[in-house]
DNA sequence: ATACATGCAAATAGTTTGCAAGAAG
DNA sequence: CTTCTTGCAAACTATTTGCATGTAT
């Protein structure tokens, strides 16, 4: 059960993730989606991310804040934060080296500093 | 300004997360404390936790769900969590070797997998 | 026709905050 | 006394859900 139809709104979401690296919360997604379909409802948007992430095709991301983040790449990679801009940065990584009592499925890592631009900008 | 002064809420509040290894939620905080103040209310558990995260006492942690937890080892170290039981470990790694556009001043990893309690018991 | 998807609004979960009263220094 | 802390309740933010209607197949 549980075939899925197209829906436009569906489409939106999923072109705006495509085409963006800015990791956007579901508000960002909202409020761009509004541009094209000024009736879509955040309820909606939700539904959707929802969806695709479950899916695998877009993955959820928590960097900290208590809002999530979703992310069309959905390989392997680590995210930077800079903790005076807020920009997210992806960032590619060596294989992770812990030992766990377990198995691994899968993991998150994110890094916070200082990002070259605001570095610079603010060197006293 | 802002000396600090004793509160025997906080102080239950630091010893439960002293004596515990489980990265407790604020609601597993507000629970046990209650058994010894009764009259506390879940706002001082969270301005406490808020207070003890922001001086470096605790730390404020985010394993995927919505909820924060707190964990009062502040020592570098990962986090394991199984996909099954949910139960959370502290795990040691090593140096994260990633290159980020910038400084870096901590990091979080958390890694997600099947635990060996669960593992075994599930193998059909 | 049938089932999935939508918009809207109300509901829920987690956390924060204003305020008057209480305790610490 | 003065300042910090508390309990309580209301407020806020992010997300989910129920329901009647709309749309894809």
């Amino acid at each position: 059960m549980s075939e899925r139809k197209f829906s436009k709104q569906r489409e939106m979401i999923r072109s705006f993730l495509d085409n963006n690296t800015t990791h956007p919360t579901a508000d960002d997604v909202y409020f761009y989606v509004r541009q094209e379909l000024p009736n879509i409802s955040l309820g909606t948007v939700y539904r959707n991310l929802n969806q695709l992430a479950d899916e695998g095709e877009v993955r959820r991301i928590r960097l900290g804040s208590s809002q999530e983040r979703f992310d069309y790449n959905v390989h392997t990679h680590a995210h930077y934060v800079c903790l005076e801009c807020g920009k997210i940065f992806d960032v590619p990584h060596e294989k992770i080296d812990v030992s766990v009592p377990g198995t691994i499925e899968s993991h998150d890592l994110t890094v916070y500093g200082h990002c070259e631009e605001c570095s610079t900008k603010v060197s006293k």
